[in-house]
RNA sequence: GGCCCGUUCGUCUAGGGGUUAGGACGUUAGAUUUUCAUUCUAGAAACAGGGGUUCGAUUCCCCUACGGGCUACCA
C-alpha cells in the first residue's frame, strides 16, 4: 500500500431505492477506509438526467445514516473536493474530453441515436469500434473543416474514446488478482454525451483523480469496462495516481439465477432495499429492511458475511469489530445467493444481544403503530428483556408484548373449554383469594402457591397452567406464566382471571 | 454470439498437496421448557466432470461443462 492517505468513495446514481448490493459496497468501502484511517466520500453520480429521481439522494443519505455509515465528505457535509454532485461538476469534464480529442485518443461523433440503433439492428454484432468507426460520421472520417463547421453550427455530437485495436491491457484487482483484456473487444464508449454531461466512464476517472481516491470498490458488473477506465487514466497522464481496483462479487437471486433485483423481493417475499422506497411515478411502495423490522447492526452484519469472513467461525460482529477485522484479501470472488432465512437469524441474534434500553425506541414505535402508548419506561424495559429472545423481527414485539398493555380481546377457547370443569372454576376463585392476600408476589412464590392449591383441590397443575396462561395473554405463547403474572401485578392478574372465568364458564 | 469473471453440503462459507473436508442458516430425530419460541444432543447433507503435474490431488495447471456479468449518448 502506498503512503498516501486512503480515500474511498461510494458513488451511487440517484435513480431509486438503495439495493442490498449497494449497501454492501458502501460497507466494504467504509470498513476499508476506517481500517486504514482513511476518508469515506459520498459522490452522487447524477449524470443521467433522464433517470434522475427526485428524493433519491436524500433517501441514500438517510440509508447511510440509518446504517451508521456516515461519509466524511458528501454533498451535504461538503469537503475540500466539493462539489460532490456530478451534475454540479459538469463544466469540469468537457475540458478533459477535448484534451483527449486533441491527443488523438478520442474523437467527435455526429451519428444520431437513431442511426446507431438502425446499425445495431441491421449489422450483426455491430459495435461502434475499430471495425466500423471508419464508416460512420465522426472526426475520424470527416475533414477537419467539416468537423469545425458542424461544431460551429451546434450540431449535436458526442465524444468517444478511440479504443486501440490490438492492445493487451491488464491490471491487478485487489479481489481477483490479475485480470486482462484485449482492447479491441470494447467499443468506443461515449465519454461526453450530446447534452454535455459526461458518461460514467469519463466522470468516474476524472472525479476519482480530482478527489484523490486511492482505492475504488464497485460491483463486478463493472469489470468489463475497466479497460476503458484504465486507458483513460493512462491517456490523461494520471496513471501513477490510479486507485487500486476492487470488483466485489454480486449478490444473486436465492432461487433461479442472476443478480438480485427489486422484482425478486416482491416475488419471493423479502426486501431488497435497505429502506422502503416509494416511487411517485408508479405509486409503488417497495419495502425495505428497516421497515420490516431489521436492526441496522444486524443488516450490516449479514451484509458483511455475504462475501467476507474473518477466517474463524464467528459470524456476529459489531461495526467496530468489522472495521478492526476487515481485510480485502478475505473477500470472496464468487457471487453469493441471498438467503432471507439466514438474514432473519442475524436479526434475532442481534435483538437478543441488544440491551433493552437500546431496543426501547424501536419497540415503542412498533407498539405505537398498533395504538399502544407506553407510559411506564421501566416496565417496558422489563418486559422487553422478558420477551426479546422470542422475537426475530422488531414487529414481533407487538405480538409478544401487547398483552402486557391491554387485556386479551380474545381467548384461545378451543384449548380450554372442552376440558373446563366447575372444579377448575373453584380453583381459580380460591387462587384469587390467595393472590389478594399475598403481600409482594414473586414468580417462584406464586408458582409454589399455585401448585399447592392444585394439590389441595386434587387437580393436576398441568391442567391449570394452560388455562391460566390463556387468561393472562389470550393464547398459547409467551414467557413463563408466573413471570407474566408478576409483571402484570396482583390487581391486574386478578382482574384478568375474573374476566376470563366469565367466558370460560359459559 | 463475443469478451470477462466465477464453481466446497439446499444456502452462506472454512480449509488447502496427505483432514473422519470444519462451522453457520435451513432441515430431520430426540431431550428440556406443564404454552410457544428458546436451549441442548444427535443425524442427513458438499470438493462440477475429464485430463495432466505429483509417491499422493478437493487443493496446482489445462480443457470441458455449468453459472454469472458486460456487450446504451444507464449507471
Amino acid at each position: 500500500m502506498s503512503d498516501k492517505k486512503v480515500r474511498v468513495r461510494f458513488a451511487p446514481s440517484p435513480t431509486g431505492g438503495l439495493h442490498l448490493g449497494g449497501v454492501r459496497t458502501v460497507l466494504f468501502n467504509y470498513l476499508f477506509a476506517k481500517k486504514h484511517g482513511g476518508d469515506f466520500v459520498l459522490r452522487i453520480e447524477d449524470t443521467d438526467q433522464s433517470r434522475y429521481v427526485k428524493g433519491a439522494e436524500e433517501y441514500i443519505l438517510e440509508c447511510l445514516e440509518w446504517c451508521g455509515l456516515i461519509p466524511d465528505e458528501s454533498p451535504v457535509a461538503g469537503g475540500r473536493y466539493a462539489p460532490y454532485r456530478q451534475s454540479e461538476r459538469k463544466a469540469i469534464y468537457r475540458e478533459y474530453a477535448e484534451r483527449l480529442v486533441m491527443q488523438g485518443h478520442a474523437y467527435y461523433a455526429f451519428d444520431t441515436p437513431e442511426e446507431l440503433e438502425r446499425n445495431r439492428h441491421e449489422i450483426p454484432n455491430f459495435q461502434y469500434g475499430h471495425a466500423y468507426r471508419d464508416t460512420l460520421r465522426n472526426s475520424l472520417t470527416l475533414t477537419q473543416h467539416q468537423v469545425d463547421q458542424l461544431l460551429d453550427a451546434g450540431e449535436p455530437h458526442v465524444i468517444r474514446i478511440k479504443m486501440p485495436e490490438n492492445e493487451h491491457i491488464h491490471f491487478n484487482d485487489m479481489i481477483r488478482g490479475n485480470v486482462s483484456f484485449e482492447t479491441g473487444q470494447s467499443d468506443d464508449k461515449v465519454l461526453l454525451k450530446a447534452d454535455g454531461m459526461p458518461t460514467y466512464h469519463l466522470a468516474v476517472v476524472i472525479d476519482d483523480y480530482l478527489m484523490k481516491i486511492t482505492h475504488a470498490f464497485r460491483g463486478e458488473e463493472w469489470l468489463p469496462s475497466a479497460p476503458v477506465h484504465l486507458l483513460l487514466w493512462e491517456y490523461l497522464g494520471w496513471k501513477a495516481d490510479m486507485p487500486q481496483w476492487a470488483h466485489l462479487p454480486l449478490i444473486l437471486k436465492p432461487d433461479g439465477h442472476g443478480k438480485l433485483s427489486k422484482r425478486d423481493g416482491a416475488r419471493l417475499g423479502f426486501p431488497v432495499y435497505a429502506m422502503s422506497w416509494f416511487d411517485e411515478r408508479t405509486g409503488e411502495l417497495t419495502p425495505g429492511f428497516r421497515e420490516l423490522g431489521f436492526l441496522p447492526e444486524a443488516f450490516l452484519n449479514l451484509l458483511a458475511m455475504l462475501g467476507w469472513n474473518d477466517g474463524t467461525d464467528s459470524e456476529i460482529f459489531t461495526l467496530g469489530e468489522l472495521v478492526e477485522k476487515f481485510s480485502i484479501e478475505r473477500v470472496n470472488k464468487a457471487g453469493a445467493k441471498f438467503d432471507f432465512e439466514k438474514a432473519k437469524w442475524f436479526n434475532s441474534e442481534w435483538i437478543r444481544k441488544s440491551e433493552a434500553r437500546s431496543l426501547k425506541p424501536e419497540v415503542i414505535k412498533v407498539l405505537a403503530g398498533k395504538g399502544i402508548v407506553v407510559t411506564d419506561d421501566d416496565f417496558l424495559l422489563k418486559v422487553i428483556d422478558l420477551v426479546k429472545e422470542r422475537c426475530i423481527l422488531l414487529p414481533d414485539f407487538f405480538h409478544q408484548l401487547s398483552y402486557f398493555f391491554e387485556q386479551p380481546k380474545e381467548y384461545d377457547l378451543a384449548s380450554v373449554k372442552p376440558k373446563w370443569t366447575d372444579a377448575k372454576t373453584e380453583f381459580f376463585i380460591s387462587f384469587i383469594g390467595i393472590l389478594a392476600k399475598t403481600e409482594d408476589i414473586s414468580a417462584a412464590g406464586l408458582e409454589q402457591a399455585f401448585k399447592a392449591l392444585a394439590e389441595e383441590k386434587a387437580i393436576k397443575a398441568g391442567e391449570l397452567m394452560l388455562p391460566f396462561r390463556i387468561m393472562l395473554v389470550g393464547g398459547k405463547f409467551g414467557p413463563h406464566v408466573f413471570d407474566i403474572a408478576v409483571l402484570l401485578g396482583k390487581a391486574e392478574t386478578i382482574e384478568r382471571i375474573e374476566k376470563a372465568l366469565e367466558t370460560f364458564k359459559s
